[in-house]
This record gives structure tokens, C-alpha cells and sequence, in this order.
RNA sequence: GGAGGGAUGGCUGAGUGGUCGAAAGCACCGGUCUUGAAAACCGACGAGUCGAGAGGCUCCCAGGGUUCGAAUCCCUGUCCCUCCGCCA
């Protein structure tokens, strides 16, 4: 209770502040106004911004725009005129002469322009969002900070086993068949398991349409490159992602349902009555865990391939920390009805995601592995991904259509809860408990 | 897979080489009227970008091309619709 409200009164003065900081976003504008703020504010998320580079192409991309534009002007008032002239029955070809090389003068300028433009673009595609004021310092998990705790890890008087240890009964969890089928990192589940794990994702599903006022949405799991370059997977963490060759182009395999919920508002203007919008979607999951090999090979922690209902906020920009708070709430409800211990971290800049202002990891406990293991990670990603994107609202104060924000939280990681359901409700004799809440998609079952 | 048609502002939809960033309607916003609201009427009303401002520039699916000048003509691609074939 102590923590939760030194928790709270923190958040209160991050918001002051918040309201005060003009640049809690990356805006191209605020990037240009303060660029050392910039700088400074990445450097807590780990991320050395090219300054130099930066502000030596944006004086190149001013004088050469104010160029080319002068000779579009130019051009555009001379060949009106001359469609005037031919209207009232005059020779044009003096006209016509003097426009002569004006055209190669712009098309020389264009070119320049564009090669600029386009330099500026892969810089700032590859800059991460800036950090909430809020963020703690730090560069790895050791220094994210704890937030919260809820449930107390039971006491079994009985060695307790890990989840594969539990999952060989009657290989119930098999990882071998799975090695056969496909490859490592996948898992074949079957029988009572296989109907548990279906029963999580209906339950998850369930609660959150019925009791947290969710959209259940339906998506592609295959999306294009156009989206994950919106929500930032692209283009600079492509090799996490499973790429499928397809005529010309290629579809990729989504990582998360937050791919295909977010980019539902790509180039859209929302009304303010249509906001918040809150969609729940329960989808496969497809990463390469390029960057893990050797890492939580033994399990189901860490696959290629596994299922998530994932929860993700459109709002108005000055509610989106206060949702923030709102979606992490609903992903730790799953828990406490599950009867799963857990706790909150809030994550340190230097493991915060590429897009996310602020993060909140939930870490369910794990008697397997005796510690806390990251189940949810919900993020407030302001307004980086809707600035990709082109996401925006119609806000009724000023009526210009503006920046949404948005957020995206797992709720839950359905493979790795029913890693916790087997390790924390398990029985001496190796079987395990169903909790109470998924009896009715149990079908009578209520030990595995 | 074959044959056609289409893509224009928040939406519907006109516009086939020259003041077209674009008619009209709807929606939204402001006002008149009303106890209040609705209706009616009047007015404003796309977005981005540069600029202190005046104003400039860009954008009519995307990318190329023709032209002094392209929403409009040509080429390529994407998506949508209709018909035929195939299909869970």
C-alpha cells in the first residue's frame, strides 16, 4: 500500500512536468527547436543521436527547398501566364523561349532535395521515441524499478518441478515431437493442456470484452511492410521478424496482434466521440529470436511461435498516461484471477522499447525458476507510432486533426501463463490444478 | 486464372490539358430563431510544409513519363468492384 501510493504521488508530479516539457514527443519541429534536449533525453534510452549529422542536413534541406520552391513559383506563374496568353489570342512562343531552361534548373534542384530528404528520413526513422520524464535511469533490467506486488509465491512442501518436468507426463508438453515437426523453440501441446491453454486465451478474451469495455477484433496475422514501418518494427529490427516472399514484395509474420490493432488507424482522422478506442485481439505470435540464441532454450518461455491477447488504447494525447495506467490494470486483473502472484516494473530507459515513452513490464512469479518472469509489457508509445502512421483525431477545441496516441499491453502472453498455471498451481503428484475461474471452459475437467 | 469497371477533401460525388486545391450534397463548427432542442436560414469549413507576417510550395491511390503547364494524356504497380473459372 506504502509503495503503491509513493507510486501514485510520483505520477502526479511527472504529469506537472509533462504538461510543462513541450517536447515529450518526436516531432520533427521539437527536434529542430531543442535539439541538445533531444540529444540528452535519448541518451536515457541508450541512443547516441547523430546531432552533427542532423543539424548539418536540415541547414542543406532549408536552402535547397527555399530554392526549388522559388523556381516552382516561378515556373507556375510564368506557364499561367502564358495559358492567359493563349486565351486572349496572343503569340506565345516569346514566352515559351524564356521558360527554356528553367525546367532543367528545377529538375537539377528536385533531385538534390529529394536525396536530402531522403537522408533525414532513414536518420529520424531510426531514432527511438523519447523517454517519459518519469523513466528511471538505467541501462538493463537490474535497474528497472519495482512498483508493486501482488499475491504471495505459495510454500509447496514437495520439490517443485518446472513445467517441462511437468509436461511429460504422458507428453502433455512435447517438445521433441514439435523439434520433429518444425524445429526448436515450438511446443506441441496436448490433451487437458492443449484444452487449457485454449481456455486461457477464451477467458482472457472473455473478461476483457465483458468486464473492460474491449472491441474483440479478428486480424491478419501476415501484415506489410507499410504496417510494421508504422508501429517501428521497421526498418531497423527486421531480422526479429519471419519474412514471407510473395510476388514482387513480402508479407511478414506478425510479431504481435499490436501490428494489425494499431495500423487500423494508419491515415485515418478519428472523431473525438469515437475515442477511446480499446481493441482486444487474441492472435499467434511469430518471432525469429534472433538476438537470443542460448537464451530460455529450455521451455515454452521462449518460442518462435506462440499466442497472445493483446490490448491496445487509441486516445487523446492527455489521457494517454492516465491509460496507461487503465491497460496495466486490466492485464494484472487476468492474474489476480488466475490466482497468479506477481509484481510491476516500471522498466529503466535502457530497456524500454524502441517506440515507448514509458513501459510497465508485469512479471509473474515462477517456482520452476524461483524468480519473477517478465508475462506482460504495456507500453504508452505517445504519439511515435501515430506520427508513422499518420493516426490521427479530429480534436474539437481547436478542429484540426492532430496526433493520437497509442498503447499496447499483452493481456496476457497466453503460452508463458500456461507456463504459471503448471508451476504455481501444481500438485504433488504432478498433476495440476485448474483455477477456479476456467472450470466452465474446462469441460468438467478440474485437474490436468 | 480470364474479361471488364473504378480509386478525387471526414463521407458521398462532379470534374478529360491552362486562375482547379477542386462543383454539389452530407457531416462537423460558428451564428440567427427557440424556454431548451429539432427544423429552417446565414456563415465558415481539406491536409502538410516553409515564413515573424504578407504569402509561397506540395498533395486528387503510388511511382515514372509527355508538356511551358497534368486531377485530366501515356506507362508500371497496388487496392477495390462486377462477371466467368477454380476453390476451404
Amino acid at each position: 500500500m506504502q509503495v503503491f501510493c509513493l507510486y501514485f504521488m510520483h505520477f502526479k508530479c511527472v504529469r506537472l512536468i509533462l504538461l510543462q516539457e513541450e517536447f515529450c514527443m518526436l516531432d520533427p519541429k521539437v527536434v529542430r527547436a531543442n535539439p541538445q534536449e533531444v540529444a540528452l533525453l535519448l541518451s536515457k534510452k541508450g541512443f547516441q543521436f547523430p546531432l552533427e549529422r542532423f543539424l548539418d542536413l536540415e541547414e542543406q534541406r532549408r536552402s535547397v527547398q527555399v530554392e526549388t520552391e522559388q523556381l516552382q513559383n516561378e515556373r507556375n506563374t510564368r506557364s499561367k501566364s502564358i495559358g492567359q496568353a493563349k486565351a486572349s489570342g496572343q503569340d506565345i512562343a516569346p514566352l515559351l523561349a524564356e521558360v527554356g531552361q528553367l525546367g532543367e534548373k528545377l529538375d537539377v534542384a528536385k533531385a538534390a532535395l529529394q536525396n536530402i530528404q531522403a537522408s533525414l528520413d532513414d536518420l529520424l526513422l531510426g531514432v527511438p521515441n523519447l523517454p517519459d520524464a518519469s523513466v528511471p535511469e538505467g541501462a538493463s533490467e537490474d535497474d528497472n524499478v519495482e512498483v508493486r506486488r501482488w499475491g504471495q509465491p505459495a510454500s509447496f512442501d514437495f520439490d517443485v518441478k518446472d513445467h517441462v518436468a511437468l509436461g511429460e507426463r504422458d507428453a502433455i508438453l512435447d517438445f521433441e515431437s514439435a523439434a520433429k515437426l518444425t524445429g526448436s523453440r515450438f511446443a506441441v501441446m496436448k490433451g487437458g493442456l492443449a484444452r487449457l491453454h485454449r481456455a486461457l486465451a477464451q477467458f482472457m478474451l472473455n473478461t476483457h470484452v465483458s468486464d473492460h469495455g474491449y472491441t474483440e477484433m479478428n486480424t491478419p496475422f501476415m501484415v506489410n511492410a507499410d504496417s510494421l514501418m508504422g508501429t517501428g518494427q521497421l526498418p531497423k529490427f527486421e531480422e526479429d521478424l519471419f519474412k514471407l516472399p510473395f510476388g514482387d514484395r513480402s508479407y511478414y509474420l506478425i510479431p504481435t496482434a499490436e501490428v494489425p490493432l494499431t495500423n487500423l488507424a494508419r491515415d485515418q482522422i478519428l472523431e473525438a466521440n469515437q475515442l477511446p478506442l480499446k481493441m482486444v485481439a487474441h492472435t499467434p505470435c511469430f518471432r525469429s529470436e534472433a538476438g537470443a540464441s542460448g537464451r530460455d532454450t529450455r521451455g515454452m518461455i521462449r518460442q518462435h511461435q506462440f499466442e497472445k491477447v493483446e490490448l491496445v488504447h487509441l486516445v487523446e494525447p492527455q489521457r494517454s498516461m492516465e491509460a496507461l495506467d487503465e491497460l496495466t490494470g486490466h492485464a494484472e486483473r487476468i492474474l489476480q484471477l488466475l490466482e497468479l502472484p506477481y509484481r510491476v516494473v516500471a522498466l529503466c530507459g535502457g530497456d524500454m522499447g524502441f517506440g515507448a515513452a514509458k513501459t510497465f513490464d508485469i512479471e509473474v512469479w515462477l517456482p520452476g525458476q524461483d524468480k519473477y518472469r517478465e508475462i506482460s509489457s504495456c507500453s504508452n508509445m505517445t504519439d511515435f507510432q501515430a506520427r508513422r502512421m499518420l493516426a490521427r483525431w479530429r480534436n474539437p477545441q481547436t478542429g484540426k486533426p492532430e496526433l493520437l496516441h497509442t498503447l499496447n499491453g499483452s493481456g496476457l502472453a497466453v503460452g508463458r501463463t500456461l507456463v504459471a498455471v503448471m508451476e504455481n498451481h501444481q500438485l504433488a503428484d504432478g498433476r495440476i490444478k485448474v483455477p477456479e475461474v476456467l472450470l466452465p471452459y474446462m469441460g468438467g475437467m478440474t485437474h490436468i
